[in-house]
This record gives structure tokens, sequence and C-alpha cells, in this order.
DNA sequence: CACCACCCCTGGACGC
DNA sequence: TGCGTCCAGGGGTGGT
């Protein structure tokens, strides 16, 4: 669910509350979603927080002696910034005990905050009482460690294209150019823009009046310049009303978005398109393996192939506003 | 290269 | 009320 508005507001509150802050320890509860060093040095135990980098979806809190956590959050995944429990409240209750999974390991010599909510994977201790959570419950998420950051460029970020807030319209119109694919299937593609993903994909094709299955290399200069200045206008609007919070979503702070209020297509299959002059129903299908959401009238374009199950019907009985 | 199916995983929605 | 089933979603991989 995080795309980019969402990753760029936690990137913003955790910059806020973490930047200059010391890591004195770190509890990993489930050592699976780290990739990489999962070593103290690879999680930047002992350092101080220099800094907090987003690439499209993903980010990276980079130490002040150069190693880096890159973060993406999948589906599901949530980075909080909490206030750490006192020593006395850590006691492990039976209660408590039973959240947390069977073969981590107590080794208690720290204060460690115990009354975890289900899913934390890892534990930062923070100065300044603070204690940073990596929760994700559909573990599509993840932690990749490295020894600088211009390793995580060179072996991981510079897989991606550039990020969707700093694409030029030449950019963009090569890229797109180079391919057959649907504009769907082409602009989910991170390693060709980084940072949309379904619901973005489809809000942003829908305000350019362009069906998700117009074919990418039919976009010509000037079409694609409209593209980049509307994810732009898009993407910015949602990071200022804090992202969109459907089911889960909430920055570091615990705070979520209202950007879900003003979709206008994505979960909207089987109501009235929002545009006035407009009397479409808005529909959805399968393109590109991804439901998706379009309105036909502003939108005109092939119906999705044939074989493709319409999931209209479906999606319609549960209007998420 | 393009595109597909499949897998990862859980909670929420739904049907009975 | 409670249980089974379906499904969403990003991204990686392996096959066609």
């Amino acid at each position: 669910m995080p795309e980019l508005p969402e990753v760029e507001c936690v990137r913003r509150s955790l910059k806020r509350l973490v930047v200059g802050r010391r890591i004195g320890a770190v509890r990993v509860i489930r050592s699976g979603v780290i990739r990489g060093e999962k070593t103290n040095d690879g999680l930047l135990v002992g350092d101080r927080v220099e800094r907090v980098v987003r690439h499209g979806k993903q980010l990276a809190i980079v130490g002040r002696a150069g190693g880096c956590v890159c973060v993406h959050l999948g589906m599901s995944g949530q980075l909080c910034v909490l206030p750490r429990p006192d020593e006395r409240d850590t006691k492990p209750t039976p209660l408590q005990r039973s959240n947390t999974p069977a073969g981590s390991t107590h080794a208690a010599a720290t204060p460690w905050p115990n009354a975890l909510p289900a899913h934390t994977h890892v534990v930062w201790l923070l100065d300044g009482g603070l204690a940073l959570r990596f929760t994700d419950p559909r573990r599509f998420g993840g932690l990749w460690t490295f020894a600088h950051f211009d390793a995580l460029w060179a072996e991981r970020w510079s897989r991606l294209g550039p990020d969707a807030l700093t694409i030029t319209p030449a950019g963009l119109h090569r890229r797109l150019s180079g391919t057959r694919r649907g504009l769907k299937a082409a602009l989910l593609d991170q390693a060709l823009v980084a940072g949309l993903g379904n619901i973005y994909v489809d809000e942003l094709l829908f305000g350019a009046r362009l069906h998700p299955m117009t074919p990418a290399d039919a976009i010509d200069r000037a079409v694609a310049t409209s593209l980049v200045g509307r994810a732009r206008t898009l993407l910015r609007g949602a990071v200022a009303r804090g992202g969109s919070s459907l089911r889960d979503y909430v920055d570091a702070q615990s705070r979520s978005g209202s950007q879900q209020l003003r979709h206008r297509v994505y979960g909207r299959a089987g109501l009235r398109c929002k545009r006035r002059a407009c009397r479409g129903v808005i529909r959805s299908g399968q393109v590109a393996g991804r439901t998706t959401a379009w309105c036909p009238n502003c939108q005109p374009g092939p119906e999705p192939d044939a074989n493709n199950r319409d999931t209209y019907p479906q999606s319609a009985r549960t209007p998420k506003r």
C-alpha cells in the first residue's frame, strides 16, 4: 500500500524524530526480514543517524559512519517511533510473552521494550528515550543492510528508474517509447519510473484521460510532459495530505493521511465518475495482472482482454469511498 | 525482451 | 457466532 507519497511522509516524520540520535541497541525478533549483515554494525548500532533518504518507494536510514539500512515497507510495513517503556514496565508478563514468536531470544540484559505489538520484527533503541519499530504483518517488506550508502545504490537502487517526483518529461518519454506494454504495466514497473503503485497509476491515468491499456510507445512528447506534470501535482498533493490511509498506513508518528478521500477511480468501481460532465460508471478489471479502475467515458480505449475476467461486480460491492 | 504464473503472507470481507 | 474461502498487494523468480 505505501507508494511514493506514503513513503515520503514516513521519511519526513522519521527525519524529524531520529536524525542526530544515537542508536544504543537493536533487537531483532524475526531475522528473516533482514537481508545482508544482521550484525550490530550492519544495523547501525553505536552509530548516529545522519539522514533519511527516499528513492521511489524505498527508504534508507544513513548513519554518520557511512553504513545504511534500506527499508522497503512492502504492503503493510510500518516504521514507528515511540517512547520507549521504562525498565520497570518491560518485565514480560505471560500475556506479552505470548506475542513473542517462538525462537526469539530474550537476552534481557538491556531494558528491551517487551510490550510489542504483533508482527514487530526489529526494534532500535535510540537516545532520548525513544524506540524505532519495524512492523510488517504480511512481510512483503524487509530491511537490507549496507556498509556504505554507495553500496545501496550500486547493488539495489541503480536497478530502479528515476524517482517519479524528479523524472523529466524527456526521460519519461524516452523510457515509455522503449516498451510496447500498456501504460498501466509500464508505469508500475519500478525499473522504468520509481514510486508509482496501483493506486497512483490509476489516479494518474484518470487525470490524464488515458486508458490503462494505451500502448506506452504511442505516447508522444507532449503527452509525456503532461503526465510528468500531473504526476508531480498528484504526488505532492498526496504528500501534503499525509498520504492515503486505506487500511493500516500511518507515518512514523502514527498519523494517518486523508488522500484516500480524494481518490477518483481507485476503489470506486461501480460508482459514478466524479467528473461533473461525465455520466460514466467507473469499471474495474484485471490489467497487467492488477485490479485496475478507470472511467470508460473519460478514458476511452480497448476493453481489457476478453479472457481477463471482469472483476467489476465484486469490486462494486465494497466501495472504499 | 515481454509477459505469465506463481510465491511470499495476513487480515478483512464475505458466504453459509 | 463461527468457520471456511477468497482476495489484495509489490516484487522476485523462473518458465514460455
